[in-house]
RNA sequence: GGCCCGGUAGCAAAGUGGCCAUGCAGCGGCCUGCAAAGCCGUCCACGGCGGUUCGAUUCCGCCCCGGGCCUCCA
């Protein structure tokens, strides 16, 4: 049927078509690491990992690139840094090696490329320079700046006008502007601050130019997809494109722009500047990451989705029901083909939670399944249907047993003493005992199953 | 104020001009020594008012409510 992507560009959904068969490039906006990722923060990175799943499915013969940047000098960077009494570089290193962690813990690929703005310096100066030669930009005080009003096509993307703009009280008038609604690309720093020698003395680079400097180097003056959330359309994206397009003479940087609507905690955004946040660190500790993983993709990417702890334990209790509904069938190897079904919903503007009923769609099959092959050949199915959108691809045994950080409990021998125990009093009838142990183990969070094939346990979630 | 999204059962969340979403939770049954898991059945829907239509949750209009962006943001 063809992949099909909502493009913000034009407001709709239209078929998907790389600009070369042989390469599809994406670029997604990155973390600016100072701090630890919130679950907000991964939802980009989950969605966008199911895409580059999903391309490369779709495209076996090409090569895909998908490039996720990562901001490393930043005035919040530098506040931080500060503060801690450390060096930014420090810092910066710390919070980007526990973000791949995080990121890693939900099961996401690492991007192809996954470069840092401070290496990109000489790019972006040349940028800046060509924008200026080209009557784009201007220098003026030590700062460049780009020239909004010298682009027509500006404020397309986000879908405003410069008017709108101006009238908009938040923004900075600064004397040296030539224009209210032109922004910085390059500006001077203090002793105190990061900087880099340049044709307009030292300084460091704005908010949008590392990703137009860093998309260009790696992906080329245009390429097929660029991706983040909704809250980077303006002005991030808009003057992204705006810098790109003016300094190439293309337009637009990317034909598809991708954006994944907001986490919602207690029906507001969950931001770090509200507060209402948690970060992917310490959910990881109340639940294993595919877990947090699957409960992003029960919402479409463009709808606002709403995080709670009880959602969350929901969730975990659908994914419970897949793995067991493996468990059930043996192990099995995932097939070579991802059900059609699941594949369809996918190809339709990412529509992981149709995706999802898919799954357990096809785990009600395997229930209901009663030839042991048969339910074999679901479960690889199921799994195939998991791998492509990153789950179900664990034990089902250690999927069970998992538990959560910091909690006492029995280990495994210990259980495995009781349940012999147990099988010994009913063997002998003695169902007071047998219902003893198996209550024992229940107020120790373990939970016993006797199947046909012998007695299994989970622990409770 | 400007621009843009939403409102679907107890909860979460897809989708469709006429028939079933799906999951979690609940209820009844089957299975089980009893459970658990699973299966079968079941309850509970499309914000309000109009319009178009043989038929509207779906298309159109108005209203109400919620959210996002408007130079920190994923």
């Amino acid at each position: 049927m063809g992949l099909k992507l909502h493009n913000t560009l034009w407001r709709k959904k239209e078929e998907f078509q790389p600009l070369d068969p042989n390469h599809v490039r994406m670029y997604v906006c990155g973390p600016t690491v100072y701090d630890f990722a919130h679950i907000g923060n991964a939802r980009p990175v989950i969605v966008f990992d199911v895409l580059y799943r999903l391309l490369k499915r779709l495209y076996p013969k090409a090569k895909v690139t998908y490039v996720r940047n990562v901001t490393d000098i930043d005035d919040k960077i530098n506040d931080r840094a500060a503060a801690n009494s450390e060096t930014i570089r420090n810092l910066t290193d710390r919070t980007l090696k526990q973000y791949r962690e995080d990121m890693l813990a939900l099961l996401t690929f690492p991007p192809d490329h996954e470069p840092r703005a401070t290496e990109f310096i000489e790019p972006i100066i040349r940028i800046a320079q060509k924008l200026i030669d080209k009557g784009h930009a201007y220098a003026a005080e030590g700062h460049v700046l780009f020239n909004v009003p010298s682009m027509p096509d500006y404020g397309k993307l986000s879908g405003r006008n410069r008017d709108e703009m101006v009238a908009g009280a938040r923004v900075d008038v600064a004397p040296y502007k030539r224009d209210p609604a032109d922004f910085v690309l390059w500006k001077p720093s203090r002793d105190d601050q990061p900087g880099w020698d340049s044709p307009w003395g030292r300084g460091r680079p704005g908010w949008h130019i590392e990703c137009s400097a860093m998309a260009m180097e790696l992906l080329g003056e245009s390429f097929d997809i660029h991706g983040g959330g909704l809250d980077l359309i303006f002005p991030h994206h808009e003057n992204e494109n705006a810098q790109s397009c003016c300094a190439t003479g293309s337009w637009p940087m990317a034909r598809y722009w991708l954006h994944n609507g907001m986490l919602n905690f207690g029906s507001e955004k969950m931001s770090k500047s509200l507060g209402n946040f948690r970060t992917v660190n310490e959910l990881l500790r109340d639940a294993p990451g595919e877990a947090l993983r699957y409960y992003m993709l029960t919402g479409h990417y463009r709808q606002p989705l709403e995080w709670t702890n009880e959602g969350l334990k929901e969730q975990k209790n659908a994914l419970d029901r897949l793995y067991q509904a493996l468990q059930a069938a043996g192990d099995a190897p995932p097939a070579n083909e991802v059900p059609l079904s699941v594949m369809a919903a996918l190809e339709d503007d990412l529509n992981t939670p149709l995706a999802l009923s898919h799954l357990h769609e096809i785990a009600s099959q395997l229930n209901k399944a009663a030839d042991p092959a048969e339910k074999r050949r679901l479960a690889g199915e199921l799994r195939a249907a998991g791998a492509i959108m990153g789950l179900l691809q664990g034990d089902a045994v250690a999927w069970f047993r998992w538990q959560p950080a910091g909690v006492a409990s029995l280990d495994e021998t210990e259980i495995a003493g009781m349940i012999q125990r147990r099988l010994q009093a009913r063997k002998a009838k003695n169902f007071a005992e047998a219902d003893r142990i198996r209550d024992e183990l229940k107020s120790q969070g373990v939970v016993l199953e006797d199947t046909a094939g012998g007695t299994t346990w989970k622990r409770a979630s």
